[in-house]
DNA sequence: CGATTACATCGACACCTATCAATATGACGT
DNA sequence: ACGTCATATTGATAGGTGTCGATGTAATCG
């Protein structure tokens, strides 16, 4: 799961390279956005743990191709998964997806 | 520390408020970069907890400004302190910076 | 079938951001 | 004082991103 590629730790080399670093970065970056956050919030709040598309949309103020858009960046992260069930888009949390990504910092900033 | 403002969670508003949302996103958007992860990564495997500006310029590969600029960025979100020494500026860990941050959003996605 | 609802996509726009070359600033050594 | 080294700042540019209105698509209902 961790790369113990170089452990020279000398000034030389990052603990991580480029490579790792552009991915964690494309995941966190999945993150930096607040109505991302409020979107993901929003889910891990909801009772049955999950939330219809149709029903970010007001409490977040923002149009609804605007949160589409957000729905589709959190899902090819993996941060969310959808399940269509009729007319409707039921939204979860993907399990560990949040928790993968924040140990995955903390281990490259120990 | 957290808002027990409205507990409802009944899909009529979320967990997090528009601000509080902002402000994470703000500090996750200033982890959200290869170039300001690999500093990260490199102070925290130094022996010292420090390093000199002058020594991410190689291993990362970008030029004097850049980095200048990424270091800029880190110190501002209050991520690394640096500490001017003669002519150069050791950078270290701001503690606990990290930490709050992933548990910020640790918080909101529980 | 036609109308309606839920969601996605497109096109456009404004804004932000990463990057570098050139230059400035500031501290040291001689 | 002068040159050199380390770092910051400026200016410019290219690419990314959030946002919305308009439109498309797909499923449901009557």
């Amino acid at each position: 799961m961790s790369n113990e590629s170089a452990a020279r730790c000398d000034g030389a080399g990052p603990k991580l390279d480029a490579a790792s670093a552009l991915l964690l970065a494309d995941r966190l970056g999945a993150l930096a956005d607040p109505v991302r956050l409020q979107i993901l919030s929003m889910i891990s709040t909801s009772p049955d743990g999950e939330v219809c598309a149709c029903d970010f949309v007001g409490p977040i103020s923002k149009s609804q191709p605007t949160v589409s858009h957000h729905l589709k960046v959190l899902a090819e992260a993996g941060l969310v998964d959808g399940d269509k069930r009729g007319r409707w888009i039921w939204y979860r949390l993907a399990p560990g997806a949040v928790n993968a990504t924040t140990a995955a910092l903390l281990d490259a900033t120990s």
